[in-house]
DNA sequence: GCTATCACTTACCTTTTGGAAAGTAACTAT
DNA sequence: ATAGTTACTTTCCAAAAGGTAAGTGATAGC
């Protein structure tokens, strides 16, 4: 009976081990929380506006971090009927649940920047 | 008035922004965000039980993470009177306030599991 | 015809990250 | 003397990440 238990509890905190790294691979490197953070403020944003606003990123990174987060399910791509082309992007729903990480982010970012100027 | 509040809040928001580029630079890479949740299991760990538990790192890798993660005053390092000699490491206080950023991490990551295994 | 805009792509290159394998230094136990 | 333990370090290398600069294709306005 306390087998089960164990066994259990091992499954659990072998797949919350799974599921952190799988965040991890998901949200890695230097642009994908910076561009979700951008996104989460503003419903939509095109190409254009992504790399105005997404201080120092170059199209061909832009472009390869939107490729990734939307396989991913993380943002939506939508060509709009405008002359000449825009395209939309925007979080899926799925995508809003990392606002958390972000928040966390952002507060202990605060903190150490606070705790750096001690000294 | 409303021009020195815009100004503040601008200021804030730039604030936020850079808290944001800090903590990812911080944590950046396939391990440190994993050592520090490992070390908040275990009160301290010596070299050698953080090479066995955080599974696939390398010395080598373990021990330039954990430079960084000193230098960043997120871990103590401290050499024991053993021998052979042993050395303990251990979160700070400071880095105990990661623990929203982890646990967010998981819970998007058991969320995102749940997510692909729809299809 | 020429220029401009948008959303990319391509070629090339440098830097960073991280892994494999072996070695080292200090010390203990046999 | 030799083998074992701990905590690393060193060398060498491959892959990934990311930057620069230029180009492409569709279309519109002048």
């Amino acid at each position: 009976m306390s087998l089960v238990r164990n066994n259990k509890e091992k499954a659990n905190c072998t797949e919350r081990i799974l599921a952190f790294k799988d965040s991890i691979e998901l949200l890695k490197g230097k642009w994908k929380l910076y561009i979700l953070q951008m996104l989460s403020t503003s419903e939509t944003m095109r190409f254009k506006d992504l790399q105005e606003n997404v201080v120092g990123i170059t199209p061909k990174v832009l472009s390869k971090e939107l490729q990734e987060l939307e396989q991913n399910l993380l943002i939506t791509r939508t060509v709009n009927n405008t002359r000449p082309v825009t395209v939309s992007y925007a979080l899926t729903k799925h995508a809003k649940e990392t606002e958390p990480i972000i928040n966390a982010l952002i507060d202990f970012g605060v903190k150490h920047r606070m705790k750096i100027k001690e000294k």
